[in-house]
DNA sequence: TTGTAAGCGTTATCAA
DNA sequence: TTGATAACGCTTACAA
């Protein structure tokens, strides 16, 4: 049971293409048609729509986990600029776990997505292929890759810098609680970011001054009791997100320890609650609903055919705040 | 050009259904067509499947924002709850903003969504005939709802539950810093609870010792900021939202004052934060991700035909930490 | 500019 | 148990 062939022209008055190329049709046809449209409450079917043209106005998304502010900002910004293109959304998270990943990239391809949005740059290896046999542009997020298109930043000259500025001021034995490095090209590069840039002051990073811990407050604040116990213990603490960093915070004040007074703490992602909580965290800012946002931009250009950009760099800014200083003159306090 | 139509029997292997009915075919055969399932890499297309059974096994879910880690976490159960039953999550977000929502929810049900997931009970009028129009199974979250499946908890019995607590350790001047009430149900029954509580108890909630702010840190030191330049100001704040809660954590020490000696400050939602930071937020424990999880239930029993609870009530509990406590007596102080 | 018909890759129905 | 053949509601190409 079919609708009105006029009406059958008219689409979705929720998106903004033209449904017909403007100018072939005529203005009292076009407007019988709308009439017709909102008599019936016409909607057409993108399911339908799907089948026929080979393309969803959906695009994919799968990200490591959504309970992290920062993951969902990116998604926020996605989906709103998504939104305002016509695209609709489609979500899946791994815990990441790769295996999964590829898993749930497969039921998405599957679901027909015009373009996929991933994190990072470490994938399972068939992943890649799958997407490439589909023809779904893909595009990686929280990244720079030399081979894959992707929207995001260094994650290691990031790092570095932060590195850098305690070296600059003065701090000599850094400690890091890094993410889990296996599988997650960010920490990893955020950790090797934060070596060599010590390494290249001549300054070693002590692998024993290395914690790795999943993301997350009580883990932050593991991390930081691990740091803490250590004979030489580090006068900075640096931390692979901002979470971690929190983790530490608290775990500093429970073991009576001054922030920055007695250890400097950095974080990494500017999450709004390093701006207001208790020194205040120095950190690495990341725009992520604008890596959001420059990812549907990426796709729905590179889905209609157009020529874009292999990497788009967003900018990333250290930003200081209390919970960094100079460390106390050697010998001086304890 | 299509596959043999012995693989086109066979479906999708990441989801669990069986493709055709068990014992509907012999071991021989079905071990042909695996065969060549395998052979040819062949995965069915979603998009064909959709179109000519009028289900997608996509499920849409529109929150008002990612950007807050309680609706984040929701989501998060939702889509895991959703993958282990084959189904695929659509989302979108509306900044509590009741036309964009049902904007998005006409793009949604246009991609043939089975069932539909809504935050609360406060929506645009036209939106339930729309649901109805496309038949598609609705079910709310966060609240209860009589004549509406939901599922959720008592808002203001829950915000209630927290003025009884405050008042229970002797605060009788108690101010609220509750979410915007307009189009949002939730923030007006926490800010009704909470009212009622205390009339119960013949206190009365002084309208000026009530500010309305939208959700989020600066707004809710705003919020604290508005409370303690009152000239009687209150012994208590209750918060509509943990992150309001948290501001006003941080406005309380900006302005030098003691929690819980000068003042007591209570939130609602238990994000993780809550129990780390500062004196520890007292506040009412919401179970977001077994929200999502009940609701992809929910929908997907209602999606096979089968009968379900109208309400189904998840638990809340009042959890007490440190940023609460008695008032101090009267007259001594400031 | 408008109308028509042939797919798109499944599911569903009905014969065999 | 198997095979064939309509839909499903659109898009697209082509004819009028």
């Amino acid at each position: 049971m079919n609708v009105t062939t006029a009406a059958k022209r008219r689409r979705n008055s929720t998106t903004r293409e033209t449904p017909v190329p403007s100018g072939s049709v005529r203005a009292p046809t076009r407007e019988r048609v709308e009439a017709a449209v909102q008599r019936l409450g016409y909607e057409a079917d993108a399911t339908a729509r799907a089948l026929a043209s080979r393309r969803s106005h959906t695009i994919g998304a799968i990200v490591p986990t959504l309970d992290d502010a920062i993951f969902a900002a990116g998604i926020e910004g996605l989906q709103r600029a998504l939104a305002g293109e016509g695209y609709t959304l489609l979500i899946a998270s791994h815990e990441y776990d790769l295996d999964q990943e590829l898993a749930q990239a497969r039921t998405l391809l599957g679901r027909g997505i015009d373009g996929l949005f991933l994190i990072g740059k470490d994938h399972h290896p068939e992943l890649r292929a799958r997407t490439r046999a589909r023809g779904a542009p893909t595009v990686l997020g929280w990244t720079l890759s030399a081979d894959e298109p992707s929207i995001g930043f260094d994650n290691a000259r990031a790092a570095a810098s932060l590195a850098d500025y305690l070296w600059s001021i003065g701090h000599r034995r850094i400690g890091m609680i890094a993410g889990p490095t296996a599988e997650n090209d960010r920490a990893r590069e955020r950790l090797e970011g934060v070596r060599a840039a010590l390494a290249r002051r001549g300054v070693a990073l002590d692998p024993r001054a290395v914690v790795e811990r999943a993301y997350g407050l009580e883990e932050g604040r593991e991390g930081m009791r691990a740091l803490m116990a250590l004979e030489d213990r580090p006068t900075a603490v640096a931390c692979g997100k901002d979470v971690l960093a929190f983790g530490a915070l608290f775990e500093a004040a429970s073991l009576g320890l001054d922030v920055p007074g007695d250890v400097s703490i950095a974080g990494f992602d500017d999450l709004p609650l390093a701006a207001q909580i208790g020194p205040g965290l120095t950190t690495v800012g990341v725009p992520a609903s604008l890596i959001g946002a420059r990812a549907a931009e990426h796709l729905i250009r590179r889905i209609a055919g157009e020529t874009v950009a292999t990497a788009t760099e967003v900018p990333t800014r250290l930003i200081v705040r209390g919970s960094t200083a100079p460390p106390r003159a050697r010998g001086s306090g304890e």
